[in-house]
DNA sequence: TTGTATGCGTTATCAA
DNA sequence: TTGATAACGCATACAA
C-alpha cells in the first residue's frame, strides 16, 4: 500500500512528476546529507586547534585568531564549510573524535613542540584525510606544513634594532630544534648579531616558551641579576607585551633606555602605549597557502611547501631616527 | 549478479553475521552523512558571525573571540561539531548561504544595530532553524536572546569611579535605542551618576560606536575643546584601549590625572601599560547560556531568556585607594 | 541477541 | 529534457 509514501514521492504524486525531478527542481534546498551520501564530497574543511595555554580567558593562542578568521573567509570563498574544533593537548583523540567522513581535509594548528604532536600526527595519518600544518616541516610530517620566513623575519627586526646603535640585545624565547620556529627565530638574531660584529652572549638569551608571565619574569630576572641591555627582541608579540610592562613597571623607559620588539603582529600591538614594533606575519597569505594547499591534496594534485614572507613594522617601541607613530 | 556487493554485505559474508551487525560492529567508523540522511539529526551547530570592522587584519570583534572559544569547547563537551561561517555585513544571505539541513541550529553573533540586521533575522526565521542571538532581546527576534547585564555592569563600573572621588566621567559609547547594548550600558552610567548627585553633560559624552579610532578622536576633541574630565568609561575595551593611548599621548597621566575605565575584559586588559580596569563578561557562562538555549529550541523545550551577570574588576587605570595590580 | 526488509533524499545510469 | 530504477550506508521496525 502507497499510502505512507515518502514526502518526495508524494510531491512527486502531486505534481505528476517524478521524484528524480522533484529532487532535482528543488535543487536548492537539498540535504546536504543525503548529497554527501552519494556524492562521496562533504565540501567541508575541519580546522583543528590543539591548545596549550592554560588561561580559561584565553584558550587560543592570539595569533592563531586571525589566521582562523582568515581561513573562514577564503574557505567561504571557495565554496567550503568550515568545522572548527578545540583540541586539549591531553586528550584522547583516538578515541573521542572520529574524523572519518566529517571533512575532506584537517588544517591543524598547535603550538607545542613537535614532539608532543606525534601521536597525533600520526592519528592524522591513520585516519587518511589529507592534512596540513601550520609551522615548520619536519620529516615524518608526510603532507605539507606551511609557516613564515622566520629566520629572515628575525633576522630583519634584530638588524634594525643594531641600526639604531643598539649594541646589548636580549631575546626572549625557545631556541631549541623541539620549537623549529623559534629556532629559526633565534637562528636569525644569531645572524643579525654576528654580521654586525656583536657575541651572542647566554646571559642576553631568556629560554622562555608562550606565556606572557614568563617574559616578565624573564625581565624580572635580568634585571636583578644586573645584566645590561638596551633592546629585547621577542619571539612572539605576547612575551614582548610582558617584557615592555615588566620594563615600564620597573622604571625603565621604552624605547629611551630599551627598544622593544615582537614577532606576529598582534592588533593590540598598534593600540599598546608604546605602540608595539614587530615582525608581521602575514596570515591572509598563510591561509590561502594552507587551504590551497589543502585542496591540492585532496585532489591528489601535487603540493609544494611555502615559506610566507614577513615585514618589518616599525612603531613607537624601537625608538631611533626610525620612529613612526601608527 | 552478487559479486560487486557493498562492503559491509561482503563483511557480512566472511563473517557469516548480517550487514546490519557489522554496521553495529563497526560503529567506529561509521559514515556520518549517511547516518544523519537517516537519523535526520546533524549534531551540529552554525556559529554565524556577521562582521562589521573594517580592518583586514582584525576580522572579527574581539569580544567574540573568547566566546566563540568557549562555544567550540562547551559545544564540543555536549557532542556538537560547530560550523563557523563569517559573514560580511554586505553579504545577500538568501543566495550564497543555504543553511537548510546544515546545522540544528545556529548561533548569531553581531555587533552592528539591530535596523541593520533584520532582514537577516527574517531570512534566519524564514528558514525554520531554531536561532539563538547575543545581545538584547528585541519584540521581532522570535527565538532567543542571551546578554549581559549592561546596565548593572556600567552601574558598577562608574559609581566606582564615583567612589574614586571622580566628579567629571565622560562617557565614550553610543547611547541610542538602535544599539540597546550600548544604550543599557548609558543608563547605568547615567543611573550611577544621578544617584551620586552628578550632572549627565551632553559635552562629556562621545557618540562613538565600535572603532578605535574613534575613541581616539574623541579625546582629542574633548581636549581640544578645553572640556575637563577626571575619568572616562567607556562602551568597550577597544575604546577605552583607544582613549587611554591618545590621554597619554597627549601628556597626560593615567590614572592619576584620569581614570579610564571599559566593558568586556579582554585579554589585553592586563597587559597594557597601565592595566585596564573593566567590567567582565563572563564569556564562558554566556556560551554556556547560547548552547543550553539552542539546544532547548532544538528539542522543542521551553526557553527563558538570560541576563549574564557582570564583574568589575580593578586595575591600574582607575587608581584611587583601591589599586589591585594584576 | 541476530537477521531481514524497507526507507532516508540524493546522485548516476540508462531509456524514452 | 524527463522518467524510471539502482545504489550510497545507515536506521528502524519487526521477525526469528
Amino acid at each position: 500500500m502507497g499510502t505512507k509514501r515518502p514526502p518526495s514521492l508524494d510531491i512527486a504524486a502531486m505534481t505528476g512528476v517524478s521524484h528524480t525531478t522533484v529532487s532535482r527542481a528543488l535543487n536548492d534546498k537539498v540535504d546536504l546529507s543525503a548529497r554527501r551520501v552519494r556524492s562521496k564530497k562533504i565540501h567541508t574543511l575541519a580546522v583543528l586547534i590543539s591548545e596549550d595555554l592554560d588561561q580559561t580567558d584565553n584558550p587560543i593562542n592570539p595569533f592563531f585568531l586571525p589566521l582562523i578568521g582568515s581561513i573562514l573567509k577564503y574557505a567561504g570563498q571557495k565554496g567550503y564549510e568550515v568545522l572548527v574544533s578545540l583540541q586539549q593537548q591531553s586528550d584522547d583523540w583516538g578515541t573521542d573524535y572520529g574524523f572519518s567522513r566529517r571533512a575532506d581535509g584537517i588544517i591543524f594548528l598547535g603550538c607545542k613542540d613537535y614532539e608532543s604532536y606525534t601521536h597525533k600526527f600520526e592519528y592524522l595519518n591513520a585516519v587518511g584525510d589529507p592534512w596540513v600544518v601550520w609551522g615548520v616541516d619536519r620529516p615524518d610530517c608526510a603532507k605539507l606544513c606551511i609557516g613564515s620566513d622566520n629566520e629572515g623575519g628575525a633576522y630583519d627586526a634584530v638588524r634594525h634594532l643594531v641600526g639604531l646603535g643598539r649594541t646589548r640585545i636580549a631575546y626572549l624565547g625557545k631556541s631549541a630544534p623541539e620549537h623549529p620556529e623559534f629556532k629559526e627565530r633565534y637562528e636569525g638574531y644569531c645572524r643579525a648579531l654576528t654580521e654586525a660584529g656583536l657575541p651572542v652572549e647566554d646571559a642576553l638569551h631568556g629560554d622562555v616558551f608562550l606565556e606572557r608571565e614568563e617574559a616578565v619574569a624573564a625581565v624580572d630576572s635580568m634585571l636583578d641579576d644586573g645584566i645590561r641591555f638596551d633592546a629585547v627582541f621577542c619571539a612572539t608579540d605576547l612575551l614582548a607585551m610582558g617584557a615592555m610592562q615588566q620594563l615600564i613597571r620597573r622604571g625603565l623607559r621604552v624605547p629611551e633606555d630599551v627598544s622593544v620588539m615582537g614577532f606576529d603582529d598582534l592588533w593590540v600591538c598598534s593600540s599598546l602605549s608604546p605602540s608595539l614594533s614587530t615582525v608581521r606575519q602575514d596570515t591572509g597569505a598563510a591561509a590561502r597557502a594552507l587551504i590551497d594547499g589543502l585542496s591540492c591534496l585532496i585532489e591528489n594534485e601535487p603540493v609544494h611547501l611555502t615559506r610566507m614572507p614577513t615585514q618589518l613594522v616599525i612603531r613607537e617601541s624601537c625608538g631611533g631616527l626610525n620612529i613612526r607613530r601608527h
